[in-house]
RNA sequence: GGUCUCGUAGUAUAACGGUUAGUACAUCGGGUUUUCAUCCCGACAACGCGGGUUCGACUCCCGCCGAGAUCACCA
């Protein structure tokens, strides 16, 4: 049997760390099996749906590399994808429960169901509405809902992260099948397009386990064979022991691949945040994830959402393109993270920048602060430089040395390059007698007027000649 | 309240009857000719509690405690 899986959320706003799991998941078993993902969008609630969400929705998958074989742009056999479009479907197989006497519509009015509901809260004894099923229901037509009529029984299944489960009869109800709008509820709708689509293994959230009873009763009164139940444990917010949700200002997924943090980081993080193969590796590609990745070691509780440690991801993985790729692949995922003064400088330079700095960057956006003065001019900042720990312990005078006999000694330098630069550095290390970091802290300084800044010679070496020597000189001046 | 689920260091996890309870992030300390970072080395730190079963339990059973989910014409 292949695999079939679906990612099917609801467009009501962006996709934040705490739901995409939900697609990751699907997407690298149906992949690992050459299996299908399907996308299907779950709009059915008319009054939660918002602009633009199925944009970003796609956008957001996209992004990550999950790509869809059946759903919106691609389309497939199965179309439409929109819940929105397949309101005939669902009546159709609303109309078959309605002829085997599994469904009735149900004319009772809100208020009085909010009676029974608070009558039975009074007595304390659990409210179940198929206690109160309207004795002489009308005949099903627009404008009334129409409920499931519920056998009260036991349900026993396997679910693939929680194990073996067995309810009794008491959660079983007369849940809403078709809204008096005429759509559907999720309830009914995913089980009709999960079996009209071929699902196999239905993977969502924890939340949907007290309800599986009643979605096991409606595919044994629809005629249909139950899935592969899948349930994915919540992910919890950093504070508190709730599930991560927009509430806890959980991040939409674009907003990191905004603040310069890496796809391949996103969805390894993600990947790993409650299942492991087993072994003590960290850091999956797609490919790895795709092939290593199980149901059975999905972890069955919660797990917390760390953003440090995605950091810590994303600094792997910039060094890992860099290292593996080469700086150019990594140049080409720079886009837009480079200070606006880069603009003025060709790829060529930039890469260059990006060589010397790229294992110090956590995000790329760190990109912008940390190579402005390879941009542009820094401003000369006197109390950086004489305020600096190792600098401190010079006088005016042996600063002014130094610097001196810097410049002579650059001027003097025949190849302008990393290995001349050191030896020269070395030699003007031995004819002063200073320490590195006095000598080598009065120069970092004198030339970016930065907190931090790669290897002196290589700074030098990419910043060149010119510049070089004209920092020093007007740092010098200014003395 | 009913039903269901979960419980190893601060965090994510490994170990599935026998280990000094392993690894990673974080934290702290040290090393690599400056800084920041990388990289390397080291330290701190955990089986929720109580009963069983067993020669032996983090691992199996029971109870308790703690945490969460769900009881919508939302998904």
């Amino acid at each position: 049997m292949d695999i079939v899986t679906r990612f099917a959320p609801s467009p009501t706003g962006y996709i934040h760390i705490g739901n995409v799991r939900s697609a990751i998941y699907p997407y690298l078993l149906a992949r690992q099996s050459n299996g299908k993902m399907i996308l299907r969008i779950e709009d059915t609630d008319r009054a939660r749906y918002v602009e633009g969400a199925t944009e970003l929705i796609e956008d957001t998958l996209k992004w990550l590399g999950l790509d869809w074989d059946e759903g919106p742009i691609v389309g497939g056999p199965h179309a439409p994808y929109f819940q929105s479009e397949r309101k005939e479907i669902y009546h159709e197989w609303a109309r078959k429960l309605i002829n085997s006497g599994r469904a009735y519509a149900d004319p009772t009015p809100p208020e009085q169901i909010e009676e029974y509901r608070k009558k039975c809260n009074e007595e304390k004894i659990p409210f179940l509405y198929r206690n109160f099923r309207p004795e002489n229901p009308p005949e099903w037509q627009p404008g009334i809902p129409l409920r499931f009529k519920a056998e009260p029984k036991e349900y026993s299944w396997h679910d693939e992260v929680m194990g073996d489960m067995h309810t009794g009869p008491e959660v079983l109800d007369d849940i809403i099948l078709i809204k008096k709008d005429g759509y559907p509820t999720y309830n009914f709708a995913h089980i009709v397009d999960d079996a009209e689509m071929g699902v196999t293994h239905v993977m969502r959230g924890v939340e949907y386990l007290s309800s599986t009873p009643n979605y096991l009763a409606l595919y044994e009164a629809l005629g249909l064979s139950r899935p592969k139940l899948v349930s994915l444990p919540h992910i919890l917010a950093p504070q508190g022991n709730k599930k991560l949700g927009k509430r806890d200002g959980a991040k939409s997924v674009t907003e990191y691949r905004d603040d310069g943090v890496l796809p391949e980081a996103m969805l390894n993080y993600l990947a790993c945040l409650g299942w492991n193969d087993g072994t003590e590796q960290e850091i999956y590609t797609k490919e790895e994830l795709i092939s290593h990745f199980s149901l059975n070691r999905i972890q069955n509780s919660g797990a917390r959402y760390d953003e440090t440690k995605l950091l810590w991801v994303n600094g792997q993985w910039l060094r890992r393109i860099f290292d593996e790729q080469g700086a150019r692949a990594l140049y080409e995922r720079t886009d837009g993270f480079w200070p606006e003064t880069a603009a003025n400088y060709d790829d060529e330079y930039r890469i260059k920048v990006l060589s010397i700095i790229y294992d110090r960057l956590k995000t790329l956006s760190d990109l912008s602060s940390m190579t402005s003065y390879f941009f542009s001019e820094p401003t000369t900042d006197i109390d950086m430089l004489v305020n600096n720990k190792f600098v401190k312990k010079l006088s005016e005078s042996e600063l002014e040395d130094l610097l001196k006999k810097t410049i002579a000694k650059l001027t003097s330098l025949q190849n302008w390059d990393a290995n001349s630069l050191q030896d020269a550095l070395n030699e003007l290390l031995t004819e002063t007698g200073k320490k590195p970091a006095e000598l080598f802290s009065v120069i970092r300084i004198a030339i970016s007027f930065a907190p931090f800044s790669p290897a002196l010679n290589l700074t030098m070496e990419v910043l060149g000649r010119e510049k070089t020597l004209a920092r020093l000189n007007s740092t010098a001046r200014t003395i």
